[in-house]
RNA sequence: GACCCCAUCGUCUAGCCAGGUCCAGGACACCAGGUUUUCAUCCUGGUAACACGGGUUCAAAUCCCGUUGGGGUCGCCA
């Protein structure tokens, strides 16, 4: 749009008091900023580490809570107009209504005969008076034609719609009312989003006619799925949390869940199965019981190392494509290229298989400097005992080795522990299959190789690369045939406990010689009686 | 349930609007083989779809109708 002239407005829609919160907003900033979207028209939040604040743009206020007032008069004119009126109805009665309805097997919608049988006068003194009260639009009785640009025209009854409140009793505007407002005064000319919005837009179109605005280009994308089939939301990581809560069968873990069970949050939210865990508390609990919750804000995306660029373009891939095989592309390709009538109708699965592949490429066509630098940035973030357990060439050296195996910024964090974790820390079960075969198996077996190779890598002057290199290629032509593996693996086991690093000589390099001989001997310790 | 929308491989989709070049192309996933000091890669090959039924037409994945299936909405949430 901006190639085109537009402008993108951020407008922080906090009309719910229980809902909205400063973090809230600053969320939708920090996942707007790392995507690389900036806000022509919005308000000036704060970036990290800076103060700022009023409005970019000419028709702020941009938080629709601070726009009472204007709301206001448009309400008072529709009333007076005759095209909305008070209502006093209580939401419990409203609720015991629909709840008949339902049982009756019938449509529920608002009658609004019992509410324009008060007379008008006695409707403005019961209001007056502080009576509690919602302002509900007089919707005209004739069919709504939706003009949309993806899914063409629908022509919606107008019994599909009822008398909707436009607002609340508490004094604020909801939704419908507060955007249809906003949009002229802003001078809105696009309202792209999604297709649960797409009875709204009839509301939305109503409200418009009635005020005398004028009419914004309607487009509603496609909605985004879970691979089930589901509606991929928030819901899932809360959902997926309380499987695995309840099919945890890790006795640890279910002592440590135990003391957590008295806590009061914990125990709400098993109560109340539309409740939802504090993002902390989640996390904690996912941490216990080893489950990993899935990805869907933005910022899960963004912790998990994903890189924006490749989250724009997968994301943008979903329900729209560019025609013909062409399927990776940036920014400027998207801002260029996109067009509504290339927009898919239905909804579409997020196949986080897919999305990992591309990031995978992105990653793998990065410079390792580049690389370096974006996981230096990862981790000062989200692992910061990387940065300070190793010195900065180490580090770098972990990073350039991670690389080439990595395919998101953080896979490779958790098996890369072993670095910065102390040498006693390391363990070797002699029961586990992997470390007996690799160990006592073969003739010689691996745990001789290592015995034979400590001294000679003790007598290393040169702990490098080429220095390392040069020392076990030696030892493994003279005493394993020129195999690698039957030495590389038994030591790889010895330094990192796991038959899992990056190449042999950088990991060495990487841990360091002290650290490594002390874990060769530690392992053979170990193993001596195995 | 009512109303609105949608329908190509397991998934995202190209092709459809201007019917033949499509026994349907790509990507991811999957399977098989190969490379590799572990893990991860990488290379080669393969399986796999026009939901169904009627029309229209010389010809339909492409146009029309119906059926089935899927989705959205029906809040003092946004």
């Amino acid at each position: 749009a901006r190639q085109h002239g537009g402008r993108f407005i951020l407008r922080i829609e906090d009309t719910d008091q229980k809902r909205s919160s400063v973090e809230a907003t600053m969320g939708i900033a920090r996942d707007l900023w790392w995507l690389g979207l900036d806000w022509d028209e919005g308000p000036k939040l704060p970036r990290p580490g800076e103060s700022a604040m009023g409005d970019k743009g000419e028709f702020g206020p941009y938080f629709q809570s601070q726009r009472l007032t204007t709301y206001k008069e448009y309400l008072d004119k529709l009333v007076r107009e005759d095209k909305a009126y008070r209502a006093f109805d209580t939401p419990e009665q409203l609720d015991a209504q629909r709840k008949a309805a339902r049982a009756e097997n019938r449509n529920y919608r608002y009658d609004r005969t019992a509410a324009l049988a008060i007379p008008h006068q006695e409707r403005e003194r019961r209001a007056a008076a502080g009576e509690p009260h919602v302002i509900r639009f007089k919707l005209p009785d004739e069919p709504i034609v939706i003009r949309d640009a993806i899914l063409g025209e629908a022509t919606i009854p107008a019994e599909q719609l009822d008398d909707f409140v436009i607002c609340k009793a508490d004094g604020f505007p909801t939704y419908h009312f507060a955007v249809v407002v906003d949009d002229e005064l802003m001078r809105v000319t696009h309202v792209i989003r999604a297709q649960e919005h797409f009875m709204n837009t009839a509301r939305h179109l109503r409200l418009q006619e009635a005020l005398g605005f004028r009419r914004p280009v309607y487009a509603h994308l496609p909605l985004i799925f879970n691979p089930d089939g589901s509606k991929m939301s928030k819901r899932d990581k809360d959902k997926a949390l309380r499987a695995a809560v309840k099919q945890n069968k890790d006795p640890a873990a279910s002592a440590f869940l135990q003391n957590f069970w008295n806590h009061d949050a914990v125990t709400a939210w098993l109560a109340d199965k539309d409740s939802q865990l504090d993002v902390d508390t989640a996390s904690t609990i996912a941490d216990v019981l080893g489950v990993p919750l899935p990805e869907i804000n933005v910022d899960d995306f963004r912790r998990s190392g994903y890189l924006p660029e490749v989250l724009c373009n997968y994301l943008a891939l979903l329900g729209w494509n560019p025609g013909g095989d062409v399927e990776k592309f940036g920014r400027d390709f998207l801002v260029e290229r996109f067009s509504f009538d290339r927009v898919m109708k239905g909804p579409a699965k997020f196949d986080r298989a897919k999305l990992l592949a591309f990031n995978h490429d992105a990653i793998q066509a990065l410079s390792t400097e580049e690389f370096v630098g974006l996981f230096r940035a990862h981790c000062i973030e989200f692992h910061p005992e990387f940065i300070e357990k190793l010195t900065p060439e180490h580090f770098d050296l972990l990073a350039a080795a991670n690389h080439k195996r990595s395919k998101t910024l953080d896979d490779q964090v958790r098996s890369s522990r072993f670095f910065i974790d102390g040498d006693e820390s390391i363990e070797y079960d002699a029961a586990d299959k992997n470390l007996r075969k690799v160990m006592c198996g073969g003739e010689p077996t691996g745990r001789a190789h290592l015995e034979a190779l400590l001294p000679v890598l003790e007598g290393v002057s040169d702990w490098s690369v080429a220095g390392l290199e040069a020392a076990l290629g030696a030892f493994v032509q003279q005493h394993a045939g020129g195999n690698l593996g039957k030495v590389a693996q038994p030591l790889r086991i010895a330094v990192t406990g796991t038959t899992i690093s990056p190449a042999i000589h950088e990991t060495l390099v990487i841990l360091g010689k002290t650290s490594t001989i002390n874990r060769m001997r530690r392992c053979i310790t170990a193993l001596a009686g195995a």
